[in-house]
RNA sequence: GCUGGGGUGGCGGAGUGGACAAUCGCAUCAGACUGUAAAUCUGACGCUCGAAAGGGCUACAUAGGUUCGAAUCCUGUCCCCAGCA
């Protein structure tokens, strides 16, 4: 049996659950108050981008990032796998991957590496609940020889990162519950081999739980291949995580494989730009995600809002749904001011929550 | 009334004899967005035929003219703005 509950800060969470991602320490155009009225009961923050702007001293006297942002639901923490794939990868800032680590150079005179073990440490300073070990990313699209050169790295660096996760939790004294789960990433791209291999060998060093990393996504639609290698080959008490999954039927779908914790852009994102997602629904009882299409897409800035004072949805119980008139939102959006996104992303986590509702009482 | 400047596509605003259906921005329309480099990006945008390549037509206030060729030069008319009366 896979497990039910999500252990965090004193408290426990039924899975599954959807965390929005606030990567530099908040969710875009929210505030936490916002994010907790959604009914969301957690967020991700991002390891790599909170290393490099964080003063760890005044990190350390908040009582770790959940102090620091005054929130008090779930946090779990990436690794940083991610942004290393995208932000150095593509070379939009400089630097390089070795065994070793990710060495950074932010300016002539610095030289930053970011070891798997830094990330790890630094995520124990953060004190989140879930901790995420430094994966090196499969580039979508690679040849088996550079995938499974990436998969080793992330084994290797797997490795590095329990070692220093426990040394850490030996040093404060954490154990059992006390300590934050620890999460491998399952790297290996379109290699189902390579997939398997990686799950064994993170099996092996021992984890609470599986990522599934990589992008297994093309022209929009996820190959779930990968992840049920994932969830055959890694033990029942492992928590399986969808790192970044996804679209609302993405979720749904790896619900199925065994996944039960997700997080994604998608919801704010699509929020900030006016994308508002509606259950094709007159009342939240009647919701039913079993159905193919279960779910349709509202433009906010679309011209012919204008003169339409009707709400966004009958069946939302959100501020947005509940007090303001699609004119009013299209009014917001059209002279650029923030509350529209706040109102819009609220309405679209509200829409995730209520999504996740639906999978825990299915 | 005089003098000077100007009238360009839904709007702003380039262009000052051929490469102009007309840079660019806005608006509009369509699409994208999945461990946030993203309050972002891409495409279309006179009418019309075509799947496309490409073709046809009408256009730079308006009426004429000069020229092989005009949004661009000349003349008349209308309108706008600034300065002077």
């Amino acid at each position: 049996m896979r497990p039910k509950y999500f252990r965090f800060n004193g408290g426990r969470l039924v899975l599954p659950v959807f965390f929005p991602d606030a990567t530099r320490g908040f969710v875009k155009t929210l505030d936490f108050l916002d994010v907790k009225k959604t009914g969301v009961q957690g967020v991700l923050v991002n390891t790599f981008h909170l290393w490099q702007l964080m003063n760890r001293k005044i990190l350390k006297k908040a009582g770790g990032i959940r102090g620091f942002m005054g929130y008090h639901g779930a946090v779990i923490s990436d690794s940083g796998g991610f942004q290393v794939m995208s932000v150095i990868k593509k070379g939009i800032s400089s630097g390089r991957i070795t065994d070793e680590g990710v060495i950074l150079n932010p300016s002539r005179n610095k030289r930053l590496i970011f070891t798997p073990e830094e990330s790890i440490r630094f995520q124990m300073e953060l004190e989140t609940d879930m901790v995420v070990v430094l994966d090196d990313f499969t580039d979508p699209g690679v040849g088996h020889k550079k995938a499974d050169e990436s998969v080793s790295r992330t084994i290797d660096w797997a490795r590095r990162s329990k070692a220093e996760f426990e040394k850490i939790c030996k040093k404060k004294g954490l154990k059992g519950d006390k300590k934050p789960y620890l999460l491998g990433v399952v790297q290996g791209g379109e290699f189902m081999d390579l997939r398997e291999k990686c799950t064994k060998e993170l099996v092996k060093i021992g984890f609470d739980g599986l990522g599934w990393g990589g992008w297994p996504i093309k022209n929009g639609k996820i190959n779930f291949e990968s992840a049920k290698v994932i969830s055959k080959f890694s033990p029942s008490n492992y928590l399986l995580y969808g790192l970044g999954i996804g679209k609302p039927e993405d979720v749904v779908n790896c619900f199925g494989l065994g996944f039960s914790i997700f997080d994604c852009v998608l919801p704010t994102r699509d929020g900030r730009h006016g994308r508002l997602y509606l259950f094709n629904s007159d009342s939240i009882d009647e919701i039913n995600i079993n159905v193919g299409d279960f779910y349709h897409f509202y433009d906010a800035k679309k011209e012919k809002n204008l003169t339409d004072n009707s709400k966004i949805s009958n069946y939302c119980d959100c501020i947005l749904c509940k007090n303001y008139s699609r004119s009013y939102l299209y009014h917001l959006f059209k002279i650029e001011n923030l509350i529209a996104m706040r109102l819009s992303s609220i309405h679209n986590l509200r829409f995730y929550s209520l999504l996740l509702d639906k999978l825990r009482n299915a």
